[in-house]
DNA sequence: AAATATTTTTAGGGTTGTCTAAAAAAATAG
DNA sequence: CTATTTTTTTAGACAACCCTAAAAATATTT
């Protein structure tokens, strides 16, 4: 069965809200997602459920069958070895490498991911941290704390950030904030709950929201 | 200025029906490439020619402006940029990456071409030895005589294929007759104009109809 | 439990790109 | 130079995907 890269984002639109986020896939959280209307939702999860690639009855949060559950960790598969070929081959930033993921995850090929996926030496997570899951569909795991839920004295290193927004991921490159950068948690500013850490021996500062949004991987 | 995969299709087809065949781009030749209906083709013709892409006047045949001649250009030097990159760094068969590279084509990002470019050594010809049109827009010339034209006696190297067709491909490669490949013309069969000739020392036929497609660059 | 607010669906419509069938124009033949 | 054939265009329709506005269902408040 062929898919429009139309049909194909609300597979993984779903996926990201059910699996990732953890919420439930209501008609209006898919349409703030891809920026679209509730009511174009609704046609579009009545095409796919005649598909027999989601479940849904009226009025009820929708879920991926096993069927569309599966092309959906392809796609994630396909965008996550895009971007990691985007910067580690053509020498991307990882700032910039997410809409254009966004366009190659829609090529249909599963050798094409194979070949690409032998290539780049098998990675297990992209530039951005987040896991890149097997052709098989089984997501590597990790122990992950948020920055923000550090607590003074601990030590760790930058495992993934949960946002692919450009401004944010520069920001964090000017301050050496990288995957696998190592950090230690100074102390949460009372004032507004902002966040001190020390990177490379220097002192600075994260807004809360940032820190939310930014995981570690914790030194015993 | 954002077009649709369609409408890059008709600018390729148009190039290709007027700057590489040499023949006139009316509607029926447009619609042969593109596998639709000249009815079709005239609607998208209109479109173009709001945009300024292509001149247009009714019952008259079709030509890119110096604006969808640009825009073409780069769709081509897009297409072999990226069969280069199927068959050289994730090592696809040159019979097999017409259809991929269909795809990877309409990626908008001129950034990404020059990387890609520059990641792949600024190749010339792609794996068919087709010429790579630079940022610029112009295509390396090479002096080539068509397999079918040779003289008995004549040697030379493949230096392009005219077809993308997957068993046309396929087959040459059975036979070691790559891009480079040195061959000699031994002669053309009276019985059917095949054409005999020598590959590695070893004597192989061809049909007329594929030492047609088949560009040599002879040897002085 | 009724009133109100929110969410979801339906109804109707727009755009893009395709099609078939018929009309119009151009090319070819006698 | 008229008649016939071929090519091109128009007209009308359809599918995919999106929209707005209104109706229907569900959730929340009092």
């Amino acid at each position: 069965m062929s898919l429009s890269s139309a049909e194909q984002d609300y597979l993984k639109a779903i996926f990201a809200i059910t699996r990732i986020e953890h919420r439930q896939a209501n008609t209006n959280a898919i349409a703030v997602l891809l920026k679209t209307k509730a009511s174009s939702v609704t046609d579009m999860i009545k095409k796919l459920a005649v598909k027999k690639l989601v479940k849904y009855e009226k009025y009820k949060p929708v879920s991926l069958t096993n069927k569309g559950q599966k092309i959906a960790t392809s796609l994630i598969r396909s965008h996550r070895l895009w971007e990691t070929f985007l910067v580690e081959r053509l020498e991307y930033d990882w700032s910039r490498v997410h809409s254009i993921a966004e366009q190659l995850e829609h090529i249909e090929d599963d050798e094409l991911l194979d070949k690409l996926d032998h290539y780049l030496g098998y990675p297990k997570f992209d530039p951005h941290g987040d896991p890149i899951p097997t052709k098989e569909g089984t997501f590597p795991q990790r122990d992950e704390t948020l920055l923000s839920q550090l607590n003074p004295g601990d030590c760790g290193t930058i495992s993934s950030v949960l946002q692919d927004d450009e401004s944010f991921l520069e920001a964090l490159n000017q301050l050496n904030l990288c995957i696998n950068q190592p950090i230690e948690y100074i102390k949460k500013i009372d004032f507004d709950q902002s966040i001190q850490l020390k990177i490379n021996d220097h002192i600075h500062i994260l807004s809360e929201n940032m820190a939310k949004n930014i995981a570690i991987q914790k030194l015993p």
